[in-house]
DNA sequence: GTTGAAAAGTGCTGCGA
DNA sequence: TCGCAGCACTTTTCAAC
């Protein structure tokens, strides 16, 4: 009988361990992850390819602080759409604005909730009046500027 | 007379132009960005240690999908204090609540608004009740739930 | 400051258990 | 499925421009 063992796609707790150590440093060496768990470099590597083929892991990125480039000001915006069917629209719209990195459809107030970093109070407003406020659908927002960032993590697995 | 040469602590286009590229891949070999940008490895190398003694660049982490971790639900808080004075207390016990991935103090309604990523709506209610209701000075809270994430990306450099 | 190449360290692959 | 060992590649260093 023909049985073809899929790849384990269950993620244990050695992957768990895994992705902690790089979720805090990407550029840690498998050697010392290997050290660290008490397994071999190969079996870091294995279960490394296996969160990718699971697409688990979306990639690494390296971890800038905006200020020091100049962008002071992270606002956030609540934005009221007319019409919830005009939400697909909007987005396209907005994902052409830079500055907005990050962007929900949410529950509550309002239909889009959007973070945005910039480089000042001014540039602020220039993308609200001349960005936002132009998109089709978009009657008002809200925003609420960020004065102090005091927690910047990712999710701390099991 | 005696003049010491700082290290360039300017940042110039080649640096941009790095942080740009490793920002959507940090594990984009020096040697690929060199051919790139028409430099050698070396001045990378060189340029990358300025940008890390600077500041610049606070790390490199690695991008885990939640959903795939069993982490489905993103929600916003918005949490009203009694004080804004009560800010550095809320802040310290709020730093033990795992789930809290980003936390702000804000203009606006609320004194402090944070990002939350966990399991399913009963582990947001049981946070929102055992964690965060219990915190000295926190009067009342607003969620927003997260029903789609159409954008999340790094500020583009320039 | 940049280059190019040598030295050191890391990631990858296949065989064996 | 895991671990070990050799090979390929990358990072790091350094003398010279």
């Amino acid at each position: 009988m023909s049985h073809r063992k899929a790849p384990n796609l269950e993620i244990d707790n050695l992957d768990i361990q895994i992705l902690s150590i790089l979720m805090k440093n990407a550029t840690t060496p498998y050697t010392e992850i290997a050290k660290e768990l008490i397994v071999s470099g190969g079996t870091i590597h294995v279960r490394m390819k296996k969160l990718e083929e699971m697409g688990v892991i979306k990639g690494a990125t390296l971890e800038v602080d905006p200020q020091k480039l100049g962008y002071d000001i992270t606002a956030f915006l609540g934005i009221y759409l007319e019409k919830g069917s005009q939400y697909n629209e909007a987005v396209k719209q907005l994902k052409n604005v830079k500055e907005i990195v990050e962007l929900h459809y949410t529950t509550g107030s309002w239909s889009i909730f959007a973070k945005i970093v910039c480089h000042d109070t001014n540039h602020l407003r220039e993308i609200l009046n001349e960005n936002i406020q132009g998109i089709t659908g978009v009657q008002r927002t809200e925003t609420f500027i960020s004065l102090e960032e005091s927690i910047k993590r990712q999710i701390t697995l099991e």
